[in-house]
DNA sequence: AGGGTATTTCAAGACTTCTTGAATAGTTGA
DNA sequence: TCAACTATTCAAGAAGTCTTGAAATACCCT
């Protein structure tokens, strides 16, 4: 992934609210969420979520699509995924004590070892 | 981590110059490098180099010691882990397309497959 | 076409961040 | 102590980001 992208998409990144936009949206996958939903779900005003998902979408960290009279949008899993990939790959070297760190997070949450190879293993396509 | 410190690394991440001192300090680990040889190695003037460190120091992503005149500067690898962590986890739920990405830019670089738990295993203190 | 709903665009102001040169502080060795 | 070196702090200006209300656009249904 390019420099400038992965600099513009941690600068999208780097706020509360379009942090909170990826957490809302995260667990909802493809099928996203109107962008109505969204300003009633986190309490935004309409022009300040535009702003925001706008911003996050130029970064491509989301997607949006129209539905009737909404706009849904739904987060980019790529671009998260290649935009986490540059910290912790390119920019990390996969320096051991990062890596350790981050499966330390994972195995807290999931109460399991190591990186969890076995969830990866299905889901890389080569 | 809390949101806050995850924040404030997301914001300091989110430069171009201070990418480039993370990218330069990350090799070097613990030992560092003192301040007057980054300002050299990147061609940027004093005290916009204090400038930066010090967000990434109060951030949690740099740590700084003295020896003799020169104050020297390395990664906290810790910190940075548990920011990457937070994105890779919290935020993105482990998300199988986040981390298939997260996977695949780590096959492109070791030409290897899966996450690495390898590596992980012979690092991760439980 | 007209009314109602959903969303974005615009413009202004407050606020924050970044850069630069000048000044300051701390350390070493003669 | 003095001079030289290393690094930080300060102040000012430029540039960018964020929020807000008002206006505009796009869409659906009757």
């Amino acid at each position: 992934m390019e420099r400038s992208k992965v600099l513009a998409a941690l600068s999208a990144l780097a706020h509360e609210t379009r942090l909170d936009l990826i957490r809302l949206l995260m667990p909802l996958g493809t099928a996203g969420m109107p962008a109505g939903h969204i300003a009633q779900a986190l309490g935004l005003a309409a022009p300040r979520l535009s702003f925001h998902l706008s911003a996050l979408e130029q970064a491509g960290l989301l997607h949006s699509r129209k539905e009737a009279r909404n706009v849904i949008y739904s987060v980019d899993a790529t671009g998260l995924g290649k935009t986490i990939s540059y910290l912790l790959n390119d920019c990390c070297s996969d320096h051991p004590e990062v890596l350790a760190a981050c499966a330390h997070g994972r195995a807290q949450r999931q109460s399991a070892q190591g990186c969890g190879a076995v969830t990866l293993a299905g889901t890389v396509k080569t």
